[in-house]
DNA sequence: GTATGGATCTTCT
DNA sequence: GAAGATCCATACA
């Protein structure tokens, strides 16, 4: 039993505080949301497909996929195998490698966006399914979570009514402000 | 400052 | 053939 092996949204809101570390270049998670296959949101939904199968696969490995075709998007695979479910990490705040990021997103915006921080981070579709305790992408755990902000998902056309979308109280470096008269602790 | 559309490609219908 | 968990540049107010 992992903290993976947990209800996604627990896991969600577990993460934020968190550190994750790629080569010479960390940040900590300020911003998450969970993904659960028995909502329409999710890739899983539809089922195990090639495309979906990291999802479906053991807790604690990544799932990297490509987003329009560009971006690489990381998610942290949860609950116990053959449950599609997983957590989209959505926002870092750089901590560790700052030099190197600014030269690989040339620029200052480092890791407020799902396709920036992969970026940024130096993380790709080849580190799809491996394992976030010993490959080459590492999850390090808070000792204890920070407080959490919960509000609606981001980017998407289904499932927009679940509050899945995690973020740290105060952190500046979000995705994206919060939608105006949705904030709920 | 806010709004809109293009880039680009994998996966599924 | 269409849609998608995005980002960026450009256009307008």
């Amino acid at each position: 039993m992992t903290l993976y092996e947990r209800p996604v949204v627990e896991v969600a809101r577990a993460l934020l505080g968190g550190v994750v570390r790629c080569g010479d270049t960390a940040g900590v998670i300020v911003e998450t949301e969970a993904y659960h296959h028995s909502e329409p949101a999710c890739h899983a939904y539809v089922g195990l497909t090639a495309r979906t199968s990291t999802l479906f696969g053991p807790p604690g490995i990544a799932y990297v996929y490509r987003s329009y075709g560009i971006h690489a998007l990381l998610n942290v695979v949860c609950e116990p195998e053959d449950v599609g479910a997983a957590v989209l990490i959505r926002a870092l705040e750089p901590t560790e490698g700052i030099e190197i990021m600014r030269a690989r997103r040339h620029g200052d915006d480092l890791c407020t966006g799902p396709g920036k921080l992969t970026q940024a981070l130096g993380i790709g579709l080849e580190m799809n399914g491996t394992s976030l305790t010993t490959g080459p992408v590492r999850l390090e755990p808070p000792a204890e979570p920070l407080p959490a902000v919960a509000g609606p998902r981001i980017g998407i056309t289904k499932g927009v009514e679940l509050p899945w979308r995690f973020c740290a109280a105060g952190a500046r470096a979000v995705s994206r402000p919060w939608p105006p008269g949705l904030l709920a602790a």
